[in-house]
DNA sequence: TTAACATATGAACAAATGTTCAAATGAAGA
DNA sequence: TCTTCATTTGAACATTTGTTCATATGTTAA
């Protein structure tokens, strides 16, 4: 019934493997946090606010982007639960929400720098 | 001179951390290895090799795809020194070429599971 | 050398994504 | 309440990205 049955599979292995596949969802949140990282000016924002918490203005400032788009991107990171805030007067303050995260960035880093 | 100057900025804070940002390479870099895990069906790719090597046409039935597809996927993870491949006869095996990636798969995997 | 088979590649299409500009929100101080 | 200003939002556009199908490559065994 199947044609699958006739490839040149290592059934043992193929299986062996599958029991070790996390849920669907599981992979699809993992992708959702490698994404929000995968593009250069987000991450260079996380970058910004890796040591300490920064106004939108002044990470648009250190990033050389605008102020419009700057919030764009941590708009898709607040949603991630990568980035939160706070205000203070009219002025409001990012900084990084997530430990995991502040990990993943050093290792990335040590990785590209051996 | 420069409009900038008159804008909100927190000049202190804002040269701080321009010293700790790392070069647009790196950045570039390491936005590349997110890039790379942040499709789902690439990342199942990896998960799928991250206890043992397995070949093309096995992945493809894992990760429940075309060998076309699959084989464009490990192309680009090839590309980026995530996998790497060796010869069998016919058949080509592929496995996992940096520590530093599983790592960031394990951790990821902690995070999503909190 | 030829047939069969595993894998790779190219080109074309559809879908997702980042960017931009203009306009809206909402808090603060006059 | 009105004005100012930091931030957010929406919509449109250009670009990037993944997928697919058909075809090419290259190895093995006959």
């Amino acid at each position: 019934m199947d044609i699958c049955s006739v490839k040149c599979i290592n059934e043992e292995k193929v299986n062996e493997t599958l029991k070790t596949i996390p849920q669907l969802e599981d992979i699809s949140q993992m992708a959702d946090i490698f994404k929000a990282l995968s593009d250069p000016s987000r991450l260079k924002i996380v970058l910004t606010l890796l040591n300490q918490e920064h106004c939108v203005c002044d990470i648009a400032v250190i990033c050389n982007q605008t102020d419009s788009a700057i919030s764009h991107q941590l708009r898709i990171l607040r949603t991630l639960k990568i980035v939160k805030n706070r205000r203070d007067g009219k002025i409001i303050y990012y900084s990084i929400d997530d430990d995991h995260v502040v990990s993943l960035i050093r290792m990335s880093l040590d990785h590209v720098r051996h």
